[in-house]
DNA sequence: AAAGCCGATTGACCCAGATCAAATTTGACG
DNA sequence: CGTCAAATTTGATCTGGGTCAATCGGCTTT
């Protein structure tokens, strides 16, 4: 309410609880739009905003789950180690995606934040206490769970069959629709995540992505710009995303 | 009821209505653990046991879905399809595995029997307006979601981020620890799946898988049998699926 | 504006696993 | 048991993408 609104920590930021659920950006995406007005108004007291840095992370693999989060700004790799260190992205997080669920008790990947993020985070036994009555919740979640199985198979194909090429294409056509909602659509593809989470997420290395970038730009299919990348032929990017 | 029991189709098989749930095989783990014995009785009237036999699909991706599938008897492979034929198999499906679920209203892989299989087919819409007043049915298939999700997500890094032996090791570890609730606990794991279907599972060729097995069974971690595999050395298998 | 840093790009070379091509084994059936 | 057809194994060779090693270029710091 004040105008300096944020309490100040060493590293995460706890917003004071002067928001409503009502006028949230993904209000009307996430979880929540299952949630009727007057079931909002309870809900609001279970959640807290909290601020992640660039490069912070939000949970991590193994951890034992004590939250739940609910994206509201910004985007998160979500991602797999092995001991030897090889990384697997998993998957990038935007608004509107709720993380945490499991049913071993503990995170099965861990989550960064890419850039400036924020989150609804919620005690996992009181969202649980509040769900338990409310299947409507409990459909909205499984809807979401669904949705992610989906796209997983999608993205084992990429990894499983997918030459160099057609994986970069896949993912600049996937990741801009996914931007859809959020943004709008465009040929202009912003890419917040640094060319090593791409090379992790389509399991290549960075300079493989590089150079395919690189190529793809020679060809006239795309132009590299600052952040991003302008999709120059889509037609293209499209014939080598469907091959 | 009668001994000849079955009727005969000409590729799948009919069984009369003379089963009952509670004494399904799959009854403790599959969807239905989750019912108590009164609406057992009520469920029991919404699914009918169907049979299929080796090498026949059950659903094709892209179908409309009609039906939901519990897998009763036998094993089934999960796949997607490139337009050029390349094949990603997603997942094998065991007895209590639950298929069918999607938000599109479309199939969202295809589903072969391997061997004989029975399944308990369930009507979309009858399934879906017994599940309305029964959150605890949905519970238990949101469960089974967060469970599939979190193998697809260790299989994305086995496809992503393994060498061709860390693949063949981790699927053979992985296959025999599914198997421990079906047939208990062994050194000898069957694989009722062919090479291909193995070389299409982990993202490899069906002449890699071969190789590897052959190198493995030189090395004396494993021996071919017929029919399967037999652990000889479990914990070099351990050792390169860890690493 | 020079220096330093870090992510990205580019080049040279290599190798794990793919491809192509035979054997060889297995299984189904008359 | 003999015959096919299909599945698997094995061998020879090739190549897409990895590895190793410089640069390059855009920020920040001073």
């Amino acid at each position: 309410m004040t105008p300096g609104r944020w309490m100040k920590a060493s590293v995460t930021m706890i917003e004071p609880n002067d928001h409503f659920c009502s006028d949230c950006a993904v209000r009307g995406i996430a979880v929540c739009a299952s949630l009727d007005p007057a079931e909002l108004g309870e809900f609001e007291h279970l959640g807290r905003r909290v601020h992640f840095g660039a490069g912070e992370t939000v949970f991590s693999e193994e951890d034992i789950t004590t939250s739940f989060y609910n994206l509201l700004e910004g985007v998160m790799r979500l991602y797999k180690l092995l001991p030897d260190g090889r990384r697997q992205i998993v998957g990038f997080a935007l608004p509107g995606d709720f993380l945490g669920m499991n049913l071993s008790g503990r995170h099965n990947f861990s989550a960064d934040a890419i850039g400036a993020v924020t989150v609804c985070q919620f005690a996992k036994t009181a969202f649980g206490r509040f769900m338990e009555d409310r299947p409507h919740l409990l459909k909205r979640i499984n809807e979401l769970a669904i949705r992610e199985l989906s796209q997983a198979r999608d993205h084992m194909v990429l990894l499983g069959r997918r030459s160099a090429d057609e994986k970069v294409a896949t993912f600049l056509l996937g990741w801009r629709e996914r931007l859809v909602p959020l943004k709008g659509s465009s040929n202009t593809v912003p890419l917040p995540m640094s060319r090593q989470d791409i090379a992790d997420y389509l399991g290549l290395t960075i300079e493989t992505v590089s150079r395919t970038f690189t190529k793809l730009e020679r060809h006239g299919a795309i132009e590299i710009i600052h952040g991003g990348i302008s999709l120059r032929d889509p037609a293209r990017i499209e014939a080598l995303a469907a091959a």
